[in-house]
DNA sequence: TTGATTTTGTTGCACGCTGTTACAATCAGA
DNA sequence: TCTGATTGTAACAGCGTGCAACAAAATCAA
C-alpha cells in the first residue's frame, strides 16, 4: 500500500498545522483542509485514504459534512471533537463515522485510531480515488488537472514547473484560506515521501514569487496570490471546478 | 451606572464557575448560562449589559447565536474561544461581536476588555463592523472595504498599510465619537493575534500621524482626524455607507 | 555514462511596515 | 506669563517579505 494520504480538516490554523505536522512526522501524507469545499477539492484532486474531520468548523458542521460525504462516497472518516459526551459520540457513529476522538487527545491514541481505521479500510478495499474533476477556473485562468496545463485569460499556454503546479493545486484547493508556509511545504512534499528536507529557509517564499511571476498580471502587486503578513499566503480568487464529461 | 450585569455563557461547568466567580469578585454581577435558551431567558428576565459568549457550546455555535442576537437586539457581545486564528477572529467581528478573546486568557485582560466594551456601550458607541457594508464615503474620499482601497477626492489611489487601514476602519465605524487610545489599540489587534501586549508607548499617536499624512489635506491642521486632548481621537466627518448589492 | 538544461533551494541585500524613543510644539490651568 | 502635561513627529531599529544571484540537484538527450 502506498503512503496513506490523510485530510486534516480543522478550521483553526494552529491545530491544523500541529496535526498535519505530527501526522507527517509519523509517516503519513497529511493535507490540510478547513471546509467542506476544500475537502471536496482534495477528493477531486487525488486519492484520499482517511479524513480527520473536526466537528466544529466555524459555520459548518462536521457531523453533517460527514453524513453528506458518506452518502456519496466511501471515504473513512474519523470525527474529532471537543465534545466528548456520549450522545455526541453516538451522533457521530450514526452518520457513519469510523471512529470518534475527543480533543484534546493523546497523539499516540490518534495514531492508533488512524492505523486501525486504515487497516479496516484496506481490508475492505474501499479506497476512494478521484472523481472526474478535470478543470479549475479562476479569474479568467484555467488549470487542466489531467493535462497539467495552465491557460491564461488571453489563451496563452503557461508552463509551470512541478513545484509551481503543486503550489497552485494547494491554493486552488484552499481558496480564501490563509495557509502557513509550513502547511504549504507539507502539501508540496506529497510527491517525494521524504519527510525531512523541508522546513529550512525561504524556499516557499521564492516559490511563491516564481508562481506570481507566471500567473499574476503585475507580480509586484499580486491580486490572487496575496501575502498574509506574519502568517503565510492566501489565494484570493473564486475557484470553479468542472467535471470531465 | 448600576452594577453591570454580565452573562457568562459556557457549557463547561468549571469554566463557567471560575469566570462567574472571578467577575463577581471584580465587582460585576455575573449570571451563568449554558445555552441560547438560557441566554434568552435572562434577556427576558432583566437588564443585561454584556454577554461573554463561548464559541464552542456543545451542539450550539456561539458565532451563530451571536449573529441571531445581534439581529434582534443591541446587547454587547464578547466572543470567547479557544480558536485564536485570525479568520476566526474576523468571523466573530463580521457577525457583530464587540470583541473577541482567545482562551486561555489573562484574567486582567478579560477585565480590561469587559470594561472597554461596557465603556463603549455606555456611550452607545460600539465598534461593530456591519457585514454587508462595502463602501464608505466621507468628505469626498471613499474606502472600498472589499478591495481595501482608498480613493482621494481627486480620484487618486492612496496606498495605506495594514494598520493604517485598520485604524481608518475603526474611525469610519465610529464617526463623531471620541475613541481612547486603548479602544483603538484593541481594535487594531484584530490583525496581530497577540492579545497579550499592546498599549506600550505611543504607537497609536504615531499611527494617527501617519494616517493624517495620507488622508488630510494639511496634516498640520487635521480636519477629519482630530485630537481630543486628554482622551484620544475623533473622526469628525460624516460617513455614508453603501451596502453591497 | 556524460554534458547540457531545467528546476529547486540558499543566501544576501533592499525595502516597507511598525513600534520606540527623544525632543519639539502645543495646550490648559494657575 | 509660567509650568507641567500632553501631543506631534523625526529618527531609528527590528522584523518580515520580495527578489536577484548563485549553487545544488534533478532531468533530459545523446
Amino acid at each position: 500500500m502506498a503512503i496513506p494520504r490523510l485530510l486534516v480538516v480543522d478550521d483553526d490554523v494552529e491545530t491544523r498545522g500541529m496535526m498535519t505536522q505530527f501526522l507527517h512526522q509519523s509517516g503519513f501524507i497529511a493535507l490540510p483542509c478547513d471546509s467542506e469545499h476544500s475537502i471536496r477539492a482534495q477528493l477531486d484532486a487525488g486519492r484520499v485514504d482517511l479524513i480527520l474531520l473536526d466537528v466544529m468548523l466555524g459555520d459548518e458542521n462536521g457531523v453533517e459534512i460527514c453524513e453528506r460525504l458518506r452518502r456519496e462516497q466511501d471515504v473513512p472518516v474519523i470525527l474529532v471533537s471537543a465534545l466528548s459526551a456520549d450522545h455526541h459520540r453516538m451522533a457521530g457513529y450514526q452518520v457513519g463515522a469510523d471512529d470518534y476522538i475527543a480533543k484534546p487527545f493523546n497523539p499516540e491514541l490518534l495514531l492508533a485510531r488512524v492505523r486501525a481505521v486504515l487497516h479496516r479500510a484496506q481490508r475492505s478495499a474501499s479506497l476512494v480515488y478521484r472523481r472526474s474533476v478535470s478543470t479549475f477556473r479562476f479569474a479568467g485562468w484555467s488549470y487542466d488537472a489531467k493535462l497539467d496545463e495552465v491557460t491564461s485569460p488571453q489563451g496563452y499556454q503557461v508552463a509551470l514547473s512541478r513545484k509551481e503546479t503543486a503550489l497552485l493545486k494547494v491554493l486552488l484547493a484552499n481558496p480564501h484560506i490563509p495557509l502557513t508556509r509550513e502547511e504549504i511545504a507539507t502539501s508540496l512534499d506529497v510527491t517525494g515521501e521524504g519527510q525531512g528536507a523541508e522546513a529550512s529557509g525561504r524556499a516557499i517564499d521564492v516559490l511563491v514569487g516564481r508562481l506570481r511571476g507566471k500567473i499574476e498580471n503585475d507580480p509586484k502587486h499580486p491580486e490572487m496570490l496575496r501575502t498574509e503578513r506574519g502568517t503565510g499566503y492566501v489565494f484570493t480568487a473564486d475557484v470553479q471546478t468542472e467535471e470531465a464529461s
